[in-house]
DNA sequence: GCCAACGTTGGC
DNA sequence: GCCAACGTTGGC
């Protein structure tokens, strides 16, 4: 697989939003909305474009690792359950205004037959050089080097 | 459930 | 602007 555009991991509790759930919402894709980090926001709204790459990574799972490839379909939009008092990503200091969050949409490429694992990530020689191995990184959404994309796509 | 490693908040 | 207290993430 050759890539030219951008690559990313996503990070998603399955018990929340699993790959499979991404997979049902079909050609339509899913905004991925609740990201309340200003790094990763910052990531969302100046860098991720329409057709990058985006691997999706299961966190607080057992195990933990990257599930499956999905394609960014639309690129930054204000996140609007920010402004939504049900919405349990409420935030009173984003103001319709001054939007603070933004997402973006993606949709589902492909399920990996088999998952990743954080711990053979940790003992890959290359892989294990990714942010998402590093301990204390909590990053939701995160940049991945081509190099490494292109061992996990083959993997 | 524990707790390390963060990020955020708010008093000063 | 400092920093203690607090909240959250997420591996284990």
């Amino acid at each position: 697989m050759t890539v030219s555009g951008g690559i990313w991991l996503f990070k998603t509790e399955p018990t929340i939003f699993s790959i499979d759930d991404l997979q049902k919402k079909g050609s339509a894709g899913e905004f991925w909305d609740g990201v309340r980090n200003y790094q990763a926001r910052n990531f969302l709204r100046d860098q991720v474009q329409s057709n990058d790459q985006v691997l999706i990574y299961h966190s607080n799972s057992d195990p933990s690792g990257i599930v499956g490839l999905a394609h960014v379909i639309n690129g930054a939009q204000v996140d609007l359950s920010a402004f939504d008092q049900q919405s349990k990503y409420f935030d009173p200091q984003s103001v319709i205004t001054h939007p603070r969050w933004y997402g973006v949409t993606i949709r589902w490429f492909e399920t990996f037959p088999k998952i990743i694992s954080l711990a053979e990530i940790k003992a890959h020689p290359q892989l294990s050089l990714m942010a998402v191995a590093k301990k204390g990184q909590r990053l939701s959404i995160m940049p991945v080097a081509r190099e490494h994309f292109q061992i996990i796509v083959n993997y």
